[in-house]
DNA sequence: GGTGTGACCAGCT
DNA sequence: AAGCTGGCCACAC
């Protein structure tokens, strides 16, 4: 229905939003709880236009498959991302984070894909 | 309306 | 082992 009419961002967005806290999530893994198969590039993009959005977005909480905060200097600072995730508990250490699996939050998972 | 791009991912050389 | 290219799709010019 009507449901669709959301821009793919907004649906990027809301995902991101439902990261709970201390827990951190993948482009790829965003991309394909959305689309499967999309490509985690339209994701990361859509985290550049994330400002576009009326609520804040926790983009600090989406890293790259290999937990490291590449999107760093997105946050007008590379210090931003890092700080926002030491507060929230999690280790950051050369850019990456510490036990990241322990952090990963996988919406596929925890949403179920069908949880509307 | 075509071209370029983008905070990725995975495979190939 | 490490670097690079292709591919994916939606948005801006």
């Amino acid at each position: 229905m009507m449901a669709g009419s959301e821009s793919f961002f907004e649906k990027v967005y809301g995902v991101a939003r439902q990261i709970p806290f201390g827990r951190v999530t993948s482009y790829g893994a965003i991309a394909n709880y959305l689309g499967g198969r999309m490509s985690a590039r339209m994701v990361g993009w859509a985290m550049n236009n994330c400002h576009v959005h009326r609520y804040p977005v926790p983009a600090h909480r989406v890293v790259n498959r290999n937990g490291m905060l590449t999107g760093k200097h997105h946050f007008g600072s590379p210090l931003i991302m890092q700080q926002l995730l030491e507060a929230e508990e999690i280790t950051i250490e050369n850019d990456r984070i510490i036990h990241f699996e322990e952090h990963f939050w996988d919406p596929s998972i925890e949403l179920k894909a069908g949880n509307d």
